[in-house]
DNA sequence: CGGATTTGACCCGCGC
DNA sequence: GCGCGGGTCAAATCCG
């Protein structure tokens, strides 16, 4: 379980509620970072929908197979950086790119390259302070390594 | 050539 | 039922 250090400054992260909880294994970072949700999940206007996880119908298809909402923790970050996408060590392929009304800021949907990985990322400029970025994660990774999906194999010697 | 990025369109939930 | 807002897809394009 190797941790892996943003190369981010962690002094620049905001401090928020304590969040911890499971992610600050996964993500790797240490226990002196807060996490924040709620907080800025309010300020951004983005609603909480806490870990209300679904399994899902899904007996039926009826047309597009979207995924609907799964267990999706969501841990947001802002930190001080001109950079939007910030190198957490997992690799990211953008997929959306949206305009925020009332703020001239897009905002940016990345996901987790990794197959399987559920996890998602959005960047967004901070409405006030341009040099902010909230960087909002949601889910957890399913991988323990940086590009490999092999850990369930592992997991289950 | 393969994979990431781009960008508009589409979808879904919700409020009116 | 319609419109809006937010989120996602996917074909074309770009880049190493």
């Amino acid at each position: 379980m190797a941790h892996y250090y943003p190369s981010f400054e962690f002094s620049d992260v905001f401090e928020f509620n304590d969040w911890l909880n499971e992610e600050d294994q996964v993500f790797g970072c240490p226990q002196n970072l807060n996490y924040a949700a709620d907080e800025i999940s309010n300020s951004s206007g983005i609603s909480r929908s806490s870990s209300s996880h679904r399994e899902g119908p899904g007996s039926r298809d009826g047309g597009n197979g979207r995924e609907k909402k799964q267990n999706t923790e969501k841990v947001a970050f802002k930190t001080k950086s001109e950079v939007e996408v910030l190198d957490d060590g997992f690799k990211w392929r953008k997929y959306g790119k949206k305009m925020v009304k009332n703020s001239p800021n897009p905002r940016n949907y990345y996901k987790c390259s990794v197959e399987g990985c559920p996890v998602k990322k959005r960047v967004e400029r901070d409405t006030e302070d341009p040099r902010y970025v909230l960087t909002t994660y949601h889910g957890i990774h399913n991988h323990r390594d940086l590009l490999s999906y092999d850990f369930e194999t592992n997991l289950r010697n």
